[in-house]
DNA sequence: TCAAATTACGGTCGACGTAAGGATC
DNA sequence: GATCCTTACGTCGACCGTAATTTGA
């Protein structure tokens, strides 16, 4: 698991589809598609229950949503931190 | 930046030794030599003071080590949270 | 038929290992 | 000379984009 694919999943979770997420940072559908599936095979838990215009996010997927925030809030103080001391 | 970075800046700090370091990850010393620089690179600070047989942490190092140290368990909770619910 | 997701395929960039170089004790 | 760290160089895998396939309204 990278922050990378934190980011991502927190794009789709956003905007609740893939391809506006793969959109708005610059990424290809199928790219998106696939770091999603990369983070749940690693995880063990599907994060999205696929439909068929959208996707929404599974119990799992709410579990991850806000702690995935969190944890991205988290690196951009600590950036911040290294980067202002 | 990416956590697979934050393990490797946390396991050299912890040895003081980037040979030792990377052993202790399995990963060779140029590897981790190299992924400390992108690292620093990419903060914009320093974060290890090379010196003869060993590296010390810098200021920002100092600053950040116990941040990283945070921000992985932060991420072991995440995966603990989404696998046990 | 349209819009969304996935799968297949090829290319490119990044991370790694081996080997060589440089510095400090 | 021994033990670090770094630089150079080639390889392999990972991520990505394009194209094709699938699925559902």
């Amino acid at each position: 698991m990278e922050l990378r694919q934190l980011r991502y999943f927190v794009a789709v979770a956003e905007t609740g589809n893939i391809s506006r997420a793969a959109q708005a940072i610059f990424l290809t559908q199928p790219a998106l598609s696939r770091q999603i599936k990369a983070l749940e095979g690693e995880i063990g838990r599907d994060l999205l229950e696929r439909r068929a215009n959208s996707v929404r996010l599974t119990a799992a997927g709410e579990v991850m949503l806000p702690v995935a925030r969190e944890l991205l809030q988290h690196a951009e103080r600590l950036l911040q931190l290294v980067r202002g001391g």
